[in-house]
This record gives structure tokens, sequence and C-alpha cells, in this order.
DNA sequence: GTCTATATATCGATAGAC
DNA sequence: GTCTATCGATATATAGAC
């Protein structure tokens, strides 16, 4: 037990980090008692059960996703272009999947554990993702910032492109968030047809990073 | 028991499509025995143990990957440049991932559950991947063609947008194999920084898809 | 709210008859 | 090679003392 960390905070955080790591049901709540200090059956004055732990930490992952997405999409201008949407979009989305790899992983790979029910609400919750983004997508095309090739397929590809930073993030490589956010902006940049010819011509072009 | 399959490829079978809707752990010998028509006890006169059954799928799907990519590059000429060559790879990749969803989720998801010697096993086959895709764009970018923002984070990008294909292709839907890829190619081209302005100034620009 | 003890079920894997 | 029967371990979840 941790001192000024309630019991359910301790499960939730070794929860989220066994789940993630040995997946749903490699992990066993012995396991989970066991990290946290106390008995398995302890555990059920918590969570009514082993789903329910991880409903808990796929809403919870899902909700933060969402904050900060909108945090990021409120600090534009409200008359901002859509390459600036689409930035800020994709720096909130890269953002967290590198620096929460862990509710990455619960949301991205472990939802398969959730009851029915649980399922359809994450599945829901993350369609708001693609809904958002495929706006984005559709004003800048319509505006003719943007030259989309295809609308759904260039939404799922930017978002699986953005979560995929979480399965080599590390915080102790030699790439910051801010440099890792850079690149993946001037890449949804391109998958939407965006020019940047004029922007690469404002200074010079550097060379390609062979790390 | 099937006439004309072996029961040890009615292993392969039901272990491929359990595996692949439940995961690894959700999924019980005696499920899988049931679905083939066995006893429980009987699967172990043809697998040593449930993770031989995993491994024996994962090794299998990596190197049907692995063929469909050399397939798909032998086409090339020997002088193809950099830009075909990453047609044909990104081609291969995507087709394979809408035709072979439950092996795509093998190797993506289900890893987890192989041994730590399999899993290094795995792990090495699929970078080699990587390295095709990184000797590409390394010679695309050398040559002038491409614009590549990073290496490997381009390389990272490409292959997890083709493998995401197999998240949502289904085979009653309203896009053909042949649709999707050419749309994946383009979106990968974009992505290197292949200029393709010279293509589109030859024929009318089609408007965004809606679908 | 945590403990000990246990209910109930199921798991992967094995043994030996046929 | 498949069957029946079962081993030994472990799973989630519960009951009741403190």
């Amino acid at each position: 037990m941790m001192s000024g960390a309630s019991t359910v905070d301790a499960i939730r955080r070794v929860g989220l980090e066994m789940f993630a790591r040995d997946g749903y049901e490699a992990t066993t709540m012995r396991a989970i008692a066991s990290e946290v200090g106390i008995q398995a059956g302890s555990l059920y004055n918590h969570f009514a059960s082993k789903e329910e732990i991880l409903w808990d930490l796929t809403r919870g992952a899902l909700m933060q996703l969402t904050s900060r997405i909108r945090e990021s999409m409120e600090t534009l201008a409200v008359d901002a272009d859509a390459r600036d949407q689409l930035s800020a979009f994709v720096d909130a989305h890269v953002r967290f999947h590198a620096l929460n790899s862990d509710q990455a992983s619960i949301v991205n790979r472990q939802m398969a554990g959730l009851s029915a029910t649980h399922y359809r609400q994450a599945v829901s919750l993350r369609a708001t993702f693609e809904t958002q983004l495929g706006d984005i997508l559709r004003n800048g095309d319509a505006s003719g910032e943007f030259h989309v090739i295809d609308l759904r397929m260039s939404v799922i590809a930017i978002l699986q492109m953005c979560i995929s930073v979480s399965t080599w993030y590390r915080a102790d490589g030699k790439l910051s968030p801010d440099e890792i956010c850079a690149v993946y902006v001037q890449l949804s940049q391109r998958m939407v047809g965006f020019d940047q010819r004029a922007l690469m011509a404002s200074g010079p072009r550097k060379g390609v990073s062979q790390r």
C-alpha cells in the first residue's frame, strides 16, 4: 500500500501497466493484488470484476485523449485554416501516444477483453476521433488547401500512423516528443496533399535524417 | 473432421480463426478441438503445446507475407526506379493485409503469447520488412526521386498504414483490393515526397472520394 | 477495507485403452 | 491417431472474521 495514493488508484496504476505489458487475459487478479500489496479478494472492494478494471482504464484513456485533442484544438484561432487544424490534431494525437504508451496499448490492443456493452461504448468514443479528423480533411479539401485522395482511407491511415508512435517511442531515446510531432505533422500534410513547396522555398531543405 | 484436409491443417485453420477473433489467451485447446471435431487430448498428437500452434501460425503468416513481397518485387525490371519499388512493396503489403486479416491479427496482436525464443525469431523476421522498405526509401532519397523527411519514422508510418487495412477491409465491401492498393500506393508516394504533379497534369484530377 | 479460506470452474497437458 | 479419464495447477469471485 502506498501512502498518499488510494488503493483504487494503485490498482489502476498496476492494472494499466500489467494489462499493457502482458495483455488482459494473461494478467491475473492475484498478480495485480500482489503488486498493489493486498490480497486478491480485496480487489473486489474496489472493482466488481476484472473486466470493470479494464473498462475503467479504457474509458479513462479515451477520455484523456479526448481532452488532449480538445485542448490542442482550442489553442487555434477561430478562423484557423485546415492546415493548422490538422497540425493541432496530429500533434495532440502523436504526443499522447508517445507519452502514454500504456493507455495506447489498452485502447488499441486489449479492448477484446471488454464486455459487449463496454466494447460498443469504447468503439463509439473512438469513432469521434475519426469523425473529427474526417471533418478537417473534408473542409480542407473543399477549400482547396488539401487534395485528398480518399477521405476514409486517409483518415484511418493518419490515425494509425499516429497510434504507431506508441510502439517505438522511448522517453530515454534520442528524439523528443516535439521533434517527433514535427515529423508526423509534415507526413500528415503530405498525405492530404497540402503543398509544402512554398514553405520549403523559404529556407534550405534539410537532408534526410538517417538515424 | 473434414475429408480432403488433414487434421493438422484443420487445427491450423481453426486456430488461426479463433486466435485472430478471440485472442490467444482467451482461446482454449478444448474450443479448438471442438471446432475441429476431435477431443482436446488429441490435439497433442499434432502439436506439442498451445504455444506451438501459435508459433506455427505466426511463422507461416510471416513467411507467406515474405513470399508475397518477394513475388511482387520480382515483377520489376532490374533497373526499376525507387517509385516502382515502393509501389510494388506497398501493393503487396496492402493486398496481403486486406486478404489475410486473420494472419495479420496473429502477427500484429497475438505475438505476446509466444515464448521468448519464438518471439525473438518473429520480431527478427518482421524486421526484414522494415529493412527492405528502408532501403527503398534511402535509395529513392539519394537519387532525388524522393524527399524523405525522416527515414525510420517514414518506414514505420508506411508499414503501419498498410497493416491497418486488415482492421477494416471486408471482402463484401464496396472497394476492391485493386482500388485500395492504388490509394495506398499514392499515399505512400506522398509520404516520401515523390512529386506527383507531373502525373496529375497528364489527366484531369478526380474529386475526393466521399464514401 | 483487508484478511483467510474456499467455492466453483476451467485451464493446459498427460496416461493408457483401443 | 482418437478416445476417455484425469492430474495438478490456477482462474475469478465470494463468504465471513476482524
